[in-house]
DNA sequence: AAATGCAATGATAGCGCTGTCATTATCGCT
DNA sequence: AGCGATAATGACAGCGCTATCATTGCATTT
């Protein structure tokens, strides 16, 4: 029983006699045998390791991707590497250059406005890369997501056929999606000729339900008129509910207030928050399987995978 | 130039002269080159890898845990590799099996309600293993926690000395910190002589905002005298305190509501949220810490640092 | 000038696997 | 019986690093 057949009664199984595969599992067993990953990717050259970037754990909607990518490279037997950048350029680098290490057989990253030098990195890598929430239909780049603009515009234009004509929009950590979201926003207002820049609270701040509640607060202070309220996320739009119980404001009758992700207790808010609903489960999902197909060296249908957005018309709207 | 000296030039600088240092960094640079960590790790069998397992990340507690050990393991070289057990024992094994074939140089492991296969694996694996969140001063064993009895026990006293004499305890998930939860509310209030059983509603599905609300129903459906209520997390207890507004239920007047972990969300809720904030980012930090420790064949002091929790009476109780 | 110590650099082997090619055993067919 | 095809197993080198020991160069001491 030599070694390289050791390899082969993990590897392929069916490529050893019943027999043998069996005393060679019992023995593993007994002796606690693990195969060392280390060895075998630097054998094999294949490190079975993805690496995964993403810009924060502590907005769920990332960790609801993540588990769905999780879900599809486990049962391949890939594993993931996870680094969270903070929606920092600068440690998105420093990441990306410590995971190359992991000699990863593709990565798997949150959007497109890396620096320059990360994408050199990205390039020198000769790994295929797929790109996540974000859409860009160019040559070579992968990318799995929705239009962030749409739905921004299908959420305003909700408010609009609400009968809503001083809609305001609140936002904070400003990464490129909320940005998105923005210009998604202002061009369906100025279309409609309703844009008054004083609508807008843009503020660099990392979100937080508190952090809602205080910017509907400097909202009403320069806007006070305002009669709808879209803010960029979910975390910020149930702030801004719990002040206005605070402050007696009735929602959606004074004030309509929308946000966005669909968290799972935007249901439950009282009232019931309407926003739009992201597919970021299944984002991670086929953002995985798309790696997968470029890993194993298969052309992909499209480069670029829409999974679009729902407008979830609730009670705040 | 040789290899081994640019080896030394990136493990430590000071050992190779200036001159050459920058030399070799700078044909790093040109070329694109960097350190394979399989290579590293099999030739020096130090990985440089250490493996987390938590049990969820949809709950925010763990993200904040898993934020302070890669704090910690970062500034170390150390590299975080992060597996969610989804609160099952077999998967919680089937990660350990995965991550032992990283060779990591130590373990972080939430609690101390694996398996005994697993407890064989680890033993066989030979590297430190620091537990998390729950305390346990046996021998060889290292944790840092704090008491989920007596903050529970905490929690229900306070609820008593506001006057409260019916007071329930509802709890989802059902894992070992849960049940210690509920010990401790049991324990206090049979001292107290108030315990009744339909007070007690326990269910194994997963925690959420929605259940809270729904759990409430059923506790007042069973138990309608109710007047207080101390739920095992504040997921729950928010979802509570919507299903109050929702039925018109004045809190805390008619009905107390308390929650447990100091969700940042727990101080904007209407009524503010009474809760127990519990030192989970800490706990991450130290945990991290001593595992260091450990991995450099350093003795710690203490082998279970208790880091305590903090009662927060807000509005609700 | 010789001896000593230390810093800087190099040569070599081997970590635990797997890619590749070679060998042996087994079976069905003419 | 002889042949080729296929399955099962093995030998061996080498993946990219680092542990270890050896060597060189140079300053300091006697």
């Amino acid at each position: 029983m030599s070694t390289i057949t050791v390899s082969r009664a993990f590897r392929w199984p069916d490529k050893v006699s019943e027999d043998l595969r069996k005393r060679i599992h019992q023995a593993a067993d007994d002796l606690g045998y693990v195969r060392n990953r280390a060895a075998s990717a630097l054998a094999s050259n294949r490190s079975m390791n993805i690496a995964v970037l993403v810009p924060s754990l502590s907005n769920s909607v990332f960790v609801d991707t993540v588990t769905g990518i999780e879900k599809v490279f486990r049962t391949h037997g890939y594993q993931m590497l996870m680094g969270v950048n903070h929606y920092n350029s600068e440690e998105e680098e420093a990441l990306v250059r410590a995971y190359l290490a992991f000699a990863p057989d593709g990565m798997l990253v949150t959007g497109f406005n890396y620096r320059e030098a990360t994408r050199q990195l990205l390039d020198q890598a000769g790994i295929p890369i797929v790109h996540m929430m974000e859409l860009a239909d160019r040559e070579g780049a992968y990318s799995v997501g929705f239009s962030q603009e749409a739905a921004a515009q299908a959420m305003t234009e909700h408010l609009l056929s609400k009968g809503h004509r001083r809609i305001a929009f609140v936002a904070s950590q400003l990464d490129p999606r909320t940005l998105a979201r923005n210009r998604g926003y202002r061009d369906t207002v100025i279309k409609a000729g309703l844009y008054e820049s004083h609508r807008e609270v843009l503020v660099p701040d990392q979100s937080s339900v508190a952090l809602g509640g205080a910017l509907l607060r400097r909202l009403l202070e320069q806007a006070p008129d305002t009669d709808a309220v879209f803010f960029c996320n979910d975390d910020l739009a149930q702030g801004a509910l719990f002040e206005c119980l605070r402050r007696g404001i009735q929602v959606p009758e004074q004030l309509a207030v929308a946000g966005f992700n669909d968290l799972p207790m935007s249901e439950c808010t009282v009232p019931s928050l309407t926003t739009i609903a992201t597919p970021r489960y299944e984002i991670g999902v086929q953002a995985a399987h798309m790696l997968l197909s470029l890993i194993e060296g298969q052309t992909v249908p499209r480069n670029m995978i829409d999974l679009g957005f729902q407008l979830r018309a609730r009670e705040s709207a």
